[in-house]
DNA sequence: TAGGGCCACTGGTCAGACCAGTAGCCGAGG
DNA sequence: CCTCGGCTACTGGTCTGACCAGTGGCCCTA
């Protein structure tokens, strides 16, 4: 039918859930911080005249999305967090184990995102000159770290990552990188197991994340992003079919200075 | 203590989340697939030994993450959903929220990934030319949504929104970007009463939009960038300063073409 | 003032009940 | 033989009350 008419589709609101958009709402409007407690669960049943096992049902959902976390015994109720890149995890593996997301396009966004951290950081590299000090330690404890083993260097590896964040300045952008970063990570941990020399690839990270460093320092925005493509790439690419591999080539690296 | 000796930290485990672990494992491994019926909850509750209402948290934790869904009185019991990339609303909406992101924050970040869907669906342009038809079908709803109002004139930017990540082929990346285009109006919706003439908005953003179109159309990647950086930055730069509208410019539209 | 004990509250889990909703089976009628 | 309606037994949603381990905080004593 052409013309809908006035009304809308509903759908049966779950006790639970009316109690979760409650929740969701005063989060969003502040009305609830993080650092906050909120009333017992015999105190919320009370004031949302339901169950306690309902609201129980809805602290869960809460607590599954990273807002609320309680202990047995605590007195002073459920408290309100602060936010965890937990949150995005759980779902980006799912995601990708059940290979609704692919490897290929984890890579892509990574590589977007990544790239644009890195160009931020080169343009607010003279207004953090601290920051970028500390990039050579982090560039320093890679060394060391590598020197040690590929735990140590993977450690320090993300140290570097959070580093550069640092100094780029958007935690956002930061967070959703760090979380498809660890996603790729994992995901190659579990699922591919293509023999990659460990001190070949340490070597040429540490090249990379140095030549990178010089990039920030030197305010080149898009050499840092480029330096940064190219260091994606040569660590991925073993991991895709030669047309993906060229794709993300032609995407990221034609054209200006390719 | 330098060395932490043999042991690890322990921490006490839930029945419900040991439940959601097993879940999640079986999922992870393909013991469970999309479609999959699971047993019901007086079924599960035998299974693994645990209350109903232990069952009842684990199913919400899973419910809540998208993995699950259950209706009342459906007898062939609750149902495994199959996973999308909409997995990724809740999380990155609560994220959002929580994490109080500001408005530059949230453009930057869209410039980042709409930018990229843009040049990514110019490259792919010559693979989905019915993508593409439908993309000027959907800039003449446009039109025809602004001449019926802001509702159906933002409706229909939504979908014009939706054909460009379509064609760019990366439902990952286009979930991404789709919360974060969703948050930023909401936000201007409910902190900013700057008022834009709206049908000066309509019609520069249908031009811009065919623009667009017509760049994703000749396959030009990097033209195609740009241009949706051009119109996001004419619509938000009069929320921000000149310093930081300035530093947006710089660094998503300086040098090549600039 | 500090430490230990205790109490009353907390959250986690459970059993059982009740009710609205639905899948599927069976029978009747066309 | 097919379709439709009624019915049954199961489902999920919600609730009440109980029990127990865990904890905050108060009070008392040294």
């Amino acid at each position: 039918m052409s013309d809908p008419g006035p009304f809308s589709q509903v759908k049966p609101v779950r006790a639970y859930e009316a109690i979760v958009a409650q929740f969701d709402e005063a989060i969003r409007s502040g009305a609830i911080r993080p650092g906050d407690r909120l009333p017992s669960e015999r105190e919320l049943m009370r004031q949302f005249g339901v169950g306690r096992s309902t609201v129980r049902e809805a602290l869960r959902v809460l607590q599954s999305n990273g807002m609320v976390r309680s202990r047995p015994g605590d007195r002073r109720g459920p408290e309100v967090v602060s936010f965890s890149t937990e949150l995005l995890h759980r779902p980006m593996e799912a995601l990708l184990n059940v290979g609704q997301v692919t490897l290929y396009e984890l890579i892509f966004f990574r590589m977007v995102t990544e790239g644009s951290l890195a160009g931020l950081a080169a343009t607010r590299s003279d207004v953090d000159p601290d920051g970028v000090a500390q990039l050579w330690s982090l560039v320093q404890d890679l060394k060391d770290g590598a020197a040690r083993g590929m735990q140590h260097f993977l450690k320090a590896d993300s140290a570097f990552h959070e580093g550069v964040s640092r100094v780029a300045g958007s935690s956002f952008l930061a967070v959703q990188n760090d979380v498809v970063r660890i996603a790729a990570r994992n995901y190659l941990a579990t699922n591919m197991d293509t023999p990659v020399r460990r001190s070949d690839y340490m070597t040429r990270a540490i090249e990379s994340h140095e030549l990178l460093v010089r990039h920030i320092e030197a305010g080149e925005q898009h050499a840092a992003t480029r330096m940064n493509h190219h260091t994606i790439l040569a660590h991925y690419s073993v991991f895709f079919s030669e047309d993906e591999a060229a794709r993300l080539r032609a995407f990221f690296l034609s054209g200006e200075g390719g």
